[in-house]
DNA sequence: GGTCAACTGGACTCGCAGTACAGTCAGGAT
DNA sequence: ATCCTGACTGTACTGCGAGTCCAGTTGACC
């Protein structure tokens, strides 16, 4: 069996498994090179230069990300058709995927990529940009539909309270990344999930 | 008068500008001494290595941040006894205070710090999370006393919610930076105003 | 006149990004 | 059977920035 056959994909896995753990500057080509066990000559056939793969690295993060968010929420509204109620079990299982993974969940790129811009070209920071405007749009599409069903007590701005399911995700994970505690974001999904409760809490 | 009198804050100054446009990795000893006007031993003389000024940049940016905080909270108590209002009027002047830098906050050094910690050493990395335990037990201490006056409509974890402060500005931080949009951090500030005004919305 | 803190300036090492390019090797097309 | 191409290897080179070393200068004060 052809070990060369995906060779992309494992540089990708590789400086994935090591950004996330140490940021991107902090990872060199050479100790990408060592574990994929190829050249350097090697990586900069498949990449022209680091920015190309954080490119690659952004475009497979966010694919993911995104397909996570749909299985989750695909998954919530297969138990309850109600859509506060499907966004409540969605965050709920979101809280208790961050909370599974042993060693916290590796830390958003996107933030990662958003502090340190300048090491990367307008590609980069416009995939960053389009995934953030993407999880508003999807956020705030399932706000709206629970806003038809139950009235919010107070105004809210759709837009904004769409993005807050990215920011309390993206705020939590800076936090148990600077504490080096586990569970901040998910405690804090949690805590989102009862402001969602008391904000939605009359049918109209 | 002496340019030399205080070259370290010159220094200092200097850093903290060009950090917080491009991040830490991407600014070079070389262009923060031509910005200083002293050469690349006069910065060696001060600090002995990056390290030594990530240290001083977020010692000074943490005592900012704190006085910053005791300002805001000590106008608001002026302003209102109620410990509940108190801390609505705090958020409020911190959003307004947000919103008013015209090229939007600088952005958080603590989250620019987490996400390259790899870089820092431990002194760094320990500031950074002594700060933010400061922050978690200054905010929670302020819930408490709300807590005291108003009963809390659902059980929240205090520890968690006084985090929260500090997570949603720096999820707002993260996605203003990403989106280079402008108000995002102050949006996000509002909309825990309006959580907490849901929390805590029966007086005892 | 001597001492010290606060530098200047230059030379050097090291690690990493990126370039260039010549050569290898397996598999499919012709 | 031969040729071509894609996926590499290996080596050598440039250039930049961090960090070290150190000898020398300058101004203040004692």
């Amino acid at each position: 069996m052809d070990q060369r056959v995906d060779t992309r994909s494992r540089i990708l896995n590789i400086a994935e498994a090591a950004v996330l753990e140490k940021g991107f500057e902090a990872t060199s080509i050479e100790e990408i090179v060592a574990g994929a066990e190829i050249s350097r000559g090697g990586f900069f056939y498949h990449f022209k230069d680091k920015n190309a793969l954080a490119r690659a690295m952004l475009e497979r993060y966010i694919d993911a990300e995104n397909a996570l968010y749909d299985d989750l929420f695909a998954r919530a509204r297969e138990l309850n058709d109600d859509p506060l109620h499907c966004m409540l079990i969605g965050l709920k299982l979101l809280a208790e995927m961050l909370e599974e993974m042993p060693t916290g969940h590796p830390g958003c790129v996107i933030a990662s990529t958003a502090y340190q811009d300048r090491l990367f070209d307008e590609g980069v920071r416009d995939l960053n940009r389009q995934a953030i405007l993407g999880w508003r749009k999807r956020f705030r599409g399932m706000f709206e539909e629970i806003a038809q069903v139950y009235e919010p007590r107070e105004a809210v701005n759709m837009d904004a309270l769409g993005d807050m399911v990215s920011g309390v995700v993206e705020g939590g994970l800076v936090l148990q990344r600077a504490l080096r505690e586990h569970n901040n974001a998910s405690e804090q999904i949690m805590l989102f999930r009862t402001y969602l409760k008391l904000l939605f809490a009359d049918k109209k």
